[in-house]
DNA sequence: GGTAGACCTGGACGC
DNA sequence: GCGTCCAGGTCTACC
């Protein structure tokens, strides 16, 4: 079945796909041939469906694998609002980009929006597998996780879900840590599947929430393995970018943009930005560094 | 509040 | 093939 949604203009689902690099990280999948992507994902009646998702006039069409019930039918539309942003308004964000040459792209490609998971447990799970490690050994254990922990499609059981943070608690450290070869960071995935499935920790409130930014910033800080850069990453998918994701990689990009190759550190990052006011963290994104490593 | 060392994996490199 | 070094953020202990 095909669901229609639209989107608040203007739109590019393909500006959306390129954001950042979690369409590379299972159960996305881009569909190159028609400019879309597919996301295997568990809905909360349990069935697992494979949606995939295309450019349409407006917005954007979503096929589903099987047939849905009404419910789940407005989950799914609920859900895919939430991970393309197709509700989410950058107008104030265009009126000051449009000053910069660095962010003309911006316009023209309708970007802004980030790519985000289904729910933000899995957006979290995934910025602590980004951390401390590289892109190869982040895919590996997402893709472990899911073929470990995930439920499996049923027309296509090699492709499976995200898995759910009540599969992932009823695991142990020792698994996560040896199989699934999650390192130190197993506790802190183990430990927060416990919280959110046991309903101490609601991540999904944090979508709606009106909390300061700041305040919002402390309270993923709280969560064992996210740091400053883990929450500055998880604050631009919750839609707050007035903190910066600073990385090594940020180092090098402002290193070689402003100051001829020579070490920085985050005091030299944030002031380049540091105008850009509530914006400063989406316009560090969306820059347009000709550095390339 | 700031700093140092440990955590863990895998790629690069030298032998 | 093996051993060593290094990159990559966050945690804890300590000052």
């Amino acid at each position: 079945m095909q669901l229609l949604l639209p989107a608040r203009q203007p739109f590019s689902l393909t500006s959306v796909i390129n954001s950042h690099g979690w369409i590379r990280l299972l159960p996305f999948n881009e569909e190159p041939d028609q400019g879309g992507l597919s996301y295997i994902h568990q809905l909360s009646s349990g069935s697992v469906v494979n949606l995939q998702v295309y450019q349409a006039p407006g917005g954007v069409a979503v096929n589903t694998s099987s047939n849905l019930t009404a419910a789940e039918e407005q989950e799914t539309a609920n859900k895919i609002k939430w991970m393309l942003g197709l509700e989410q308004d950058f107008s104030d964000f265009y009126a000051v980009a449009v000053q910069e040459p660095k962010l003309a792209h911006v316009v023209s490609k309708a970007s802004g929006r980030l790519l985000r998971s289904a729910t933000l447990f899995e957006d979290v799970v995934k910025t602590i597998l980004t951390t401390n490690t590289l892109w190869a050994a982040t895919k590996r254990m997402c893709g472990n996780l899911i073929s470990q922990f995930g439920e499996p499609l049923p027309v296509d059981p090699e492709r499976r879900a995200f898995p759910t943070p009540e599969r992932l608690a009823s695991s142990n450290e020792s698994t996560l840590r040896m199989e699934t070869r999650l390192g130190y960071r197993a506790p802190y995935v183990l430990n927060l599947a416990k919280q959110v499935a046991s309903e101490a920790l609601d991540l999904e409130a944090l979508k709606e929430t009106d909390l300061p930014t700041a305040e919002l910033r402390k309270f993923l800080l709280k969560i064992k393995g996210v740091g400053p850069y883990a929450a500055a990453n998880l604050l631009m998918l919750l839609g707050r970018y007035d903190d910066i994701p600073i990385d090594s990689w940020a180092f090098k990009l402002v290193s070689h943009e402003w100051y001829n190759g020579e070490p920085v550190g985050p005091g030299e990052v944030k002031a380049h930005f540091e105008h850009w006011g509530k914006w400063k963290g989406l316009v560090y994104w969306m820059w347009d560094w000709s550095y390339q490593g």
